[in-house]
DNA sequence: GCCATCGCTGCAATCGGTTGCAAAATTGTT
DNA sequence: AACAATTTTGCAACCGATTGCAGCGATGGC
């Protein structure tokens, strides 16, 4: 069906060498060769088959992308930053979906199977060991939003969760709240630990604030919503640190239908900077996460890894702010 | 670096044929083979080369999943359900971003290369001519989201468009609006086309009624925004249909702005039926688009013209229904 | 016990490219 | 014009698999 070097050659006149050679940067190749390939290529509506080329050089330029994380909108932006980066870097995004019945050694399979040359995990809720199976399966690794620690196993690029939490605490506290408290996503996800570990730091400094937390069933709306709602009917905090953005709008709703004001009954803060939370009729005060250096790190650092694949993991971690909106009182 | 087919044969002690029938359903191998070659392929953590076996097999299990739209939420779900759905049947989602520089040729010559099996384009604002590009290049192709003609070039799943613009208009009018709008995304999207086209086709039927049109810049919660806002410093009409549900919101946020409400003022009707659109603080009344179906049904059809590349092209229209919440006013 | 049948097996060619090597062609030097 | 140096070229092996075909041994019928 698709035409092959060995019918350009022919029609050049020429050696399927000759052929490959016209199309590899660098090769010594004659121009006259070149010129009479480049025609015949042209003509017939040749591009090499980078399949077939991949088992001699062993380079597909296939990298997985693999994410658990097709729910939350922030993460749209991640995959079209992701896949421009790639794109523009002459490689080609595998995607690979973990949200459904594929598991670890699934989806170290599949990407094996199909020879990436490397793999990005986007991710703040997988445990590293995620990362470090593909690093022993000897594919070169980035996480993407994974939990920074001292002592990396794989490459990491993110931010510092527990800083957020120390930030956001010392934020409410700032602004005369003396009742803190955070309400989380699933407990189970590693930057849902590192910004309440954070949290907790920073309050204990403030011994005459009271402190508490809670964890909402999902990174959504609806247990955002749902969370809040019940944390209102007990004697709820003056002031709320939010796992996410998307945790913090449906808190916000909750409020709002509870029959509360924000910011004047409750303040609330969110971690992402998505969006949605600029959008004026929501104006979510938030702690923003700079996803596209974050992204753009990644594609840089997967890409050197291609050259240098036994590179020292490194851990790569950006600066959040707050961002002022208008879901908290002011100073 | 990976273990291959030669080193499991010569470990079993067999031939590289017998690996290669072991791992291929239905081949003659016996029993006793066919363990040994596992026993030898579980020691040394095989698995096969699909690229390499694509050479002979002429199917690589690649699906070309190209798409204009990364900005849209309705779309992280459209990413997640084809996702899903192509690794559930053994297939790879290969992603390609056409928001950046990348053109028509360029996406087409990408997938060629990589010798996908098929192409599904997610778009509902490309024309035709895109999915056509596939088809003649030989690609089994799917236009989801796609404009629906009744003589297709290629398989096209969506919605039709005209008659949501049909049924909206029809829909406000029922709610006693007496001059109603059409406030659409670009107008060079095939889908804004349409709907205004319906919108206008079912409005002319009502001569009494005042009907008028206009296009914000993209479909982005700020286009919406910022073109309501224009609309309301006129006379504006009573009631909306906007050509998304980001605009719409955007809309929403403008009208609150500018002091008035929803739906006692001024009435808003979407498109798309996002998840936001249910938020409760957003609470938005729209014309739901079955996306879980639409995709579905692209899946199973891609999935189809594996085994039938030269299927005729056939048009999949999927109903869509009002999802009543709060932006209208009742019957 | 002989022969036809059948299921397995391995050989070797093939898929579409790349690449080391040696021969051929070109260029430069004197 | 003869020779050395350099560039270009094609041959053939190889990447990691699959597969048609022929040969092998085991089975069954008689």
């Amino acid at each position: 069906m698709a035409v092959t070097l060995k019918e350009v050659a022919e029609r050049a006149g020429v050696s399927r060498s000759a052929v490959s050679r016209a199309f590899t940067e660098g090769a010594s190749v004659s121009d006259r060769t070149r010129r009479k390939v480049e025609k015949a290529a042209a003509e017939m509506g040749y591009s090499p088959n980078v399949l077939a080329r991949s088992l001699t050089t062993r380079r597909t330029k296939l990298v997985g992308l693999v994410s658990d994380n097709f729910h939350n909108p922030v993460f749209l932006q991640v995959f079209d930053l992701f896949t421009r980066g790639l794109q523009e870097r002459g490689l080609r995004p595998l995607l690979v979906n973990l949200s459904g019945a594929t598991g670890l050694e699934e989806a170290v399979r599949m990407l094996k199977q199909y020879s990436v040359d490397g793999v990005v995990v986007a991710s703040s809720t997988l445990p590293s060991a995620f990362a470090q199976a593909f690093r022993q399966a000897g594919v070169p690794v980035v996480h993407s939003f994974g939990r920074c620690t001292n002592a990396p196993e794989t490459h990491v690029v993110g931010i510092d969760n527990a800083f957020c939490g120390r930030l956001a605490a010392e934020t409410l506290l700032a602004r005369g709240y003396r009742s803190i408290a955070f309400m989380g996503g699933p407990e189970s996800a590693t930057s849902t630990q590192d910004r309440l570990a954070g949290f907790l730091e920073e309050a204990a400094r403030h011994p005459s604030v009271s402190v508490s937390h809670s964890f909402a069933e999902a990174y959504s709306f609806q247990a955002g919503r749902k969370e809040m709602t019940r944390l209102l009917r007990r004697s709820p905090a003056q002031a709320y640190f939010c796992g996410d953005d998307v945790l913090s709008i449906g808190a916000l709703s909750a409020i709002e239908t509870a029959g509360m004001s924000v910011p004047g009954d409750v303040g609330i803060i969110g971690l992402n900077d998505m969006e949605i939370a600029g959008w004026e009729n929501i104006n979510l005060t938030t702690i923003h996460q700079p996803i596209r250096e974050i992204i753009n790190s990644s594609v840089e650092l997967i890409v050197a890894m291609l050259e240098e694949p036994n590179r020292e993991p490194e851990t790569r971690l950006f600066r959040c702010r707050i961002v002022e909106r208008g879901t908290l009182r002011s100073l």
